[in-house]
DNA sequence: GAGTGGTCTAGACCACATC
DNA sequence: ATGTGGTCTAGACCACTCT
């Protein structure tokens, strides 16, 4: 952990408690730098962090703000649906997996994978629901030497746990892609989707900081229960 | 313009051009660093930016790599839907002024801006097509002070070229949330979709870096037509 | 061990907002 | 004019990868 990442938590923590209300202007640079004993640039760093989550604004020459947001709940899902979003257990959620095998890449996945033609994968798919709803059907490819020992119980658990916890593994990116298809037979059976009625499509890869590819996962999702916030910040 | 965006932008260029070709291993830091005569941390900003864009990756120890990507087309949307991807003017893009009228905000639009209630934004919605087929309905509201003298003529040229070259405002930040509803008749109308068929909302609203909200805008795609990428990079 | 990125600091100087 | 963020530098030290 670095040290900004942790100046990051403390603060959001506090904005969260309600420490640092909703408007406020935070203590200035300087001060805030007294506080947590860092630099300008630490802390910069660290405020960052809260910028790109949406939970401050900077404004030059006039301070730092805890954002005026209607979004208040848009700040919890931003939350849910961080990079950690797929693998976090919500308690609402029920996962079934549906296959789980291993299989070699053809040409497309080993593509997708960057690995060669051959390689073994991971082939899982899972039907998961919220609160007893179907909600989105999951697709993954993963490549066999990243995760020698997946298990079901795994996959039932915490995927993310277990790569970042037991493997020290972590994960630097996910390239994520948004679209729109008529349902096929498939989707329709678990989501509940009439013939003529489109899924929303998300498909993602994950890097590790290692570079390597650590998943390609499609997740099929019922369009009326699909949400998908995110922040776009000017460098 | 700063020192480190001027640096990305060379360098984004040289990838592009495929001075630096994909795979390739950039010369590391240190070389960059005196071939752009900046300091490393100078240099880390401009090469972060590129690691958002999904250019290149960065690994401790290994060095800094062009991305292997299959997306090569993925970096070319990256970059259309990036921040200005709303305003900039795309060949194939055609553009119809439904509606521009000038109305008091009410409750909701207030909480949306950040206004009073009865401040006086513009309405506008736009029916764009993309070489001829109907792409996407965009629902606009912009309060009139950030933006006073707003003439059909800039609307239908580049918004967004208007208010950062003219007006030498700055957008910070868009928050982003996609959902799918089913489609009422006015979207049907535009979009040509059938009863019973969803369309896919961008809900959008704009920061300056002033602080002030430019925009909270709706856009509907039509589900068949509609992407969106992202990357999301972990702190 | 050598190569390469990542973090942190102290301090200079700049740009913008507000009064 | 003062308050407040943003950028840039030089240099120290750390962490990871490769072989």
């Amino acid at each position: 952990m670095t040290k900004y990442r942790d100046i990051a938590d403390q603060i959001r923590s506090k904005i969260i408690n309600g420490e640092y209300t909703v408007g406020m202007k935070l203590p200035y640079e300087y001060i805030l730098c007294v506080n947590y004993r860092c630099n300008k640039e630490t802390m910069k760093k660290a405020l960052d962090i809260l910028v790109k989550e949406g939970l401050i604004i900077r404004r030059r020459g006039a301070g730092t703000f805890v954002k005026e947001t209607t979004l208040q709940d848009g700040i919890n899902k931003q939350f849910e649906r961080s990079l950690t979003r797929r693998f976090l257990g919500r308690k609402t959620v029920s996962s079934q997996v549906i296959v789980f095998e291993v299989v070699p890449a053809d040409h497309f996945l080993a593509e997708k994978l960057q690995i060669e033609e051959g390689d073994f994968v991971y082939h899982i798919i899972r039907d998961r629901s919220l609160d007893g709803e179907p909600y989105v059907e999951e697709i993954t490819y993963l490549p066999l030497n990243i995760v020698p020992h997946l298990k079901v119980n795994i996959l039932n658990h915490s995927l993310y746990d277990y790569i970042t916890q037991d493997l020290h593994l972590r994960i630097q990116s996910c390239h994520l892609n948004i679209t729109s298809s008529l349902s096929s037979s498939m989707e329709r059976d678990f989501l509940g989707l009439s013939k003529g009625e489109p899924y929303i499509q998300e498909e993602q890869t994950t890097y590790l900081t290692t570079g390597a590819i650590l998943e390609y996962c499609l997740s099929r999702y019922h369009y009326a229960q699909y949400e998908f916030s995110t922040i776009l910040v000017n460098h």
